[in-house]
RNA sequence: GGGCAGUUACCAGAGUGGCCAAAUGGGGCUGACUGUAACUCAGCUGACUUACGUCUUCGGUGGUUCGAAUCCAUCACUGCCCA
């Protein structure tokens, strides 16, 4: 239990304020400050790959929602709309007008996903765009570069997302690498600074696929770094969710209390409440909005395909103003009962707050 | 009244003697989606069957043929053109 009462001055110094922690699982509450605003934890953080979040506006993000943070992606920002674009305007904030925290993932993920069409080696990871077929060279140094320009609040490491099924020694090797891309982005990261005068945080990610060994050795190599936050990458990409489960109990045991944990790319409602408990702070998840555009929720009486007629829907208190857009209604419905998970979660934490 | 074209599954529309229960779209049904190349993808969509398979279909009827959605005759209907 966090009981030590702080200063002002240690209230501003610090990146995460640990409110309060449950006394019968691991889960905490607690809050990021950034000089975009401040972020209460555990936060849910819409996925905006192009600097928008997909069918969702900003206004209904921020007073239907109540998204504290959203992410973009390096990768698909440093192809459009291009870094000169975003550095003219002054950073993503001024370029997309979200003026609330902002994350930005490294394309470590795109390393995975778009396997096909990039060559990994020592130096980096040479794409091919999936937009125009061009080269594009990523390295861990021009990865932080960019973040730099695209102007973050919190940005990622730039990392190889290693598959779920990846055998022993694939999985090794590609941690090893991994590590040393760290040590590389650090360096990177502490030699330049924000261009756009507030602060850039740089978060590292765990990865080590499904062995505990890996895992663990990876966590303490990261704990080690002392960065303002931590990630743990690399799951729901294909493993049991039990693995997943597993591979988050051993890292959080080894990650610092008093940093925010983000599970990257998590996930389901139960997924995101299975990591809570399990200590995790963050979440991100193109689930949401996917799904919302597929017309899919989750309800508590099971998963729901909105477009098949056995269901009887009843809008009336998701559209009270009425909005005609399809995709739009489904990301709506989809997104609120996503966030009633939150409600879920408010009910959780405010125990945890009444304990304190 | 004359001439021409056509009638295929829920709809549109291929198919012009066997490899056809019949392409492809749409519609319908059902799944999937986890740091977003995906407002996308997959399966099913004549009947019975878990399946193998069997049966009934291509406007109606009657033929030709070992075999017909496909060829012939005829009837019905639709569209266009000329009187």
């Amino acid at each position: 239990m966090y009981k030590k009462k702080l200063t002002f001055a240690e209230i501003l110094e610090m990146i995460f304020l640990l409110q309060h922690t449950d006394n019968k699982s691991n889960a905490r509450a607690g809050l990021i400050k950034t000089d975009h605003g401040e972020i209460e934890t555990p936060i849910f953080m819409p996925v905006g790959t192009q600097g928008t979040v997909k069918a969702v506006h900003f206004s209904e993000l921020e007073q239907d929602i109540h998204a504290e943070i959203i992410l973009g992606n390096t990768y698909h920002l440093y192809l459009r709309p291009g870094i000169d674009v975003l550095e003219k305007a002054g950073g993503l904030h001024k370029f997309n007008g979200w003026n609330k925290p902002i994350l930005t993932d490294s394309g470590g993920f795109q390393v995975f996903s778009l396997s096909e069409n990039r060559k990994l080696n020592e130096e980096g990871a040479e794409f091919r765009s999936h937009v125009d077929g061009s080269k594009h060279m990523f390295t861990p140094e021009n990865v932080i570069d960019i973040q730099r320009s695209i102007g973050a609040d919190i940005i990622m490491a730039f990392d190889e997302c290693t598959p779920g099924d990846a055998d022993y020694n694939y999985a090794k090797k590609s941690l090893d690498m991994t590590e040393r891309w760290l040590d590389r982005c650090f360096r990177r990261f502490n030699e330049t600074e924000c261009k756009y005068g507030y602060k850039q945080c740089l978060f590292p990610i765990v990865q080590g696929c499904v062995y505990p060994e890996l895992r663990i050795r990876a966590a303490e190599n990261i704990a080690s770094k002392n960065a303002d936050g931590n990630a743990i990458g690399g799951l729901a990409v294909g493993e049991p969710t039990e693995k997943m489960y597993e591979m988050i109990e051993i890292v959080n045991a080894i990650l610092p209390q008093d940093k925010p944990r983000y599970l990257m790319g998590v996930g389901t409602p139960a997924n995101l409440l299975e990591a809570i408990e399990r200590g995790v702070d963050m979440f991100d998840c193109i689930m949401p909005t996917r799904n919302g555009r597929n017309g899919q929720l989750f309800t508590r009486d099971g998963i729901m395909n909105m477009r098949n007629q056995k269901w009887e829907y009843d809008f009336s208190p998701i559209e009270e103003d009425g909005a005609s857009a399809v995709d739009s209604l489904y990301s709506k419905a989809y997104l609120r009962h996503l966030f009633k998970v939150d409600e879920i979660l408010a009910l959780q934490i405010a125990s945890i707050h009444n304990l304190a």
